[in-house]
DNA sequence: AAGCACTTGTGAACGCGCGAACAAACTCGG
DNA sequence: CCGAGTTTGTTCGCGCGTTCACAAGTGCTT
């Protein structure tokens, strides 16, 4: 292979990048709250705040999808809706399956917002056989023998993970043999597939031990004033200004 | 104005990057893993891969804690779950409100992994009188208007928001008027808290939106392997750039 | 005791995302 | 038709996080 001066194997995105993706939805929930007001523009400014994001960070944000905003006016709710959802591929339907009907399963299976976007819930698998045939949602509970079939038959092209850790690679495994490349994981382990898969992980104890050590640094800094310099000003201890 | 020269020998406990901080978690389950197998010693290596992160950055990211590591050999298991562990504030005990039990409050509250660690569900509350009185994993759920006086009473520190989005802003307000500065929140809302309170969201819907882009992006891609024109082909109606 | 194999800790380069500032573009009133 | 006011799109500098690469330290073997 020709010695290429860049190597970079990992940038398969010529246009968006993943942190604009990550706050896209978070604006489209914001322009669907103005869209229901019944509010027919809004200013980079006013979504900004309700996103709670930098103004100018949205106004970079929503060129990378193109000019769809007017100068002195602002971006018209509906038309950015629709590009945004179009972005996303929201305006498509995605089939989901969600594999594990616990205590997580159950809530996931009932969540209205989940399939109020394109996001359609069309199977749920469990192995004990004790959940298989309740309905849920609407929805039947099938055995996980059927995963394959199931995912086959429905086009599934997302699956969420919602079983106890210790099967989550397991199913992990057979979802992307059945051709699953999208996998939201809820187990507390870390899921390792292989390239072209892409996987997210929901970590409620990650959350928890992350505001934990903020609680404890906190509570440090309040209970030690003396050596109370805010951690923003920078030291310049010996600075000497020419 | 040049910077100071190296000033960052000293501050070896004062400033854990938040990237650091978040992969901390990640980490100290791995090393449990470990625990758990009797294997008494780790390289950065093999955790790194069992943390699905670049070695050199596992190394980096422990190296803010101290140097806890031998080299040649590796870093000791327990000695590092402690050290981990005593950074995020673990070794304390973390009392909590789970606000709205509903369907995913119901699921946190039976959620073993929760209280596993430091953190203990002392409360559960909500607005809806039916729910009152009812035991969920050993802990009454008690009506919202209590709030405040459970918070004071059991020295709650977070907050875990599980109520519908519209309830969500004014459950937060009252957590912090109450002297809660850690918020875990659930609903799809971005929520306005004062300086000094931390706020983590976790939101189903963004994850899932994410993983719909990145999937209409790879069949995109499959279905028009030839044209490596990315579609950045704006109007350009007559704009000509000097 | 000395060499060897192995691993940590970190210096330095690099790429990327963030935020401020500004010119271009549009509306509206006169 | 023009000017004032408004808002977008973009450019630029900066700081942070990631990664490579390597010197320094450790245990084992001979
Ligand atoms: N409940 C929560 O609030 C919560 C929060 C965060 C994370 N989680 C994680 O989510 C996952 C599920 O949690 P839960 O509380 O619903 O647990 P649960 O035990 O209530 O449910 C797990 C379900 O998965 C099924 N299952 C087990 N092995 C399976 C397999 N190989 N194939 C298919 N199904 C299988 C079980 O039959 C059970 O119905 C766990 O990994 C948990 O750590 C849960
Ligand atoms: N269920 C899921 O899987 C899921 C997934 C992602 C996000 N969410 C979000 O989590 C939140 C809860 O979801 P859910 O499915 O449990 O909804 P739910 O309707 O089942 O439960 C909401 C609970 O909150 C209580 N409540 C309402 N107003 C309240 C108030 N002011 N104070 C205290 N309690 C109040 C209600 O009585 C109810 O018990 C929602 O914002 C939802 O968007 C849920």
């Amino acid at each position: 292979m020709s010695a290429a001066p860049s190597p970079r194997a990992a940038r398969s995105r010529d246009g968006i990048p993943d942190a604009t993706v990550a706050r896209l939805p978070v604006y489209l929930r914001a322009l669907l709250a103005y869209s229901e007001r019944g509010t027919a523009t809004v200013s980079s400014e006013e979504l900004a705040a309700a996103a709670g994001v930098n103004s100018a960070k949205l106004r970079k944000d929503l060129s990378y999808l193109g000019s769809y905003g007017t100068r002195g006016v602002g971006y018209d709710v509906a038309y950015l809706v629709y590009q945004i959802s179009r972005e996303l591929g929201l305006t498509q339907d995605w089939a989901c399956v969600i594999v594990g009907v616990g205590s997580l399963g159950h809530a996931l299976a009932n969540y209205g917002g989940f399939s109020s976007r394109g996001f359609r819930i069309v199977a749920l698998v469990d192995a004990d056989p004790a959940r298989v045939g309740v309905t849920l949602a609407g929805v039947v509970v099938n055995p996980i023998e059927d995963l394959e079939s199931i995912i086959a038959a429905r086009a599934v092209t997302i699956g969420v993970i919602a079983t106890p850790g210790l099967a989550a690679q397991e199913v992990c495994d057979r979802l992307v043999a059945a051709g699953v490349t999208s996998i939201l994981n809820f187990a507390p382990v870390v899921l390792s597939v292989p390239d072209g898969v892409d996987v997210r992980k929901v970590d409620l104890s990650v959350e928890l031990q992350i505001l934990a050590f903020h609680a404890q640094r906190r509570s440090l800094r309040e209970a030690e004033p003396a050596t109370a310099k805010s951690r923003r000003a920078p030291a310049m201890v010996g600075g000497v200004t020419p």
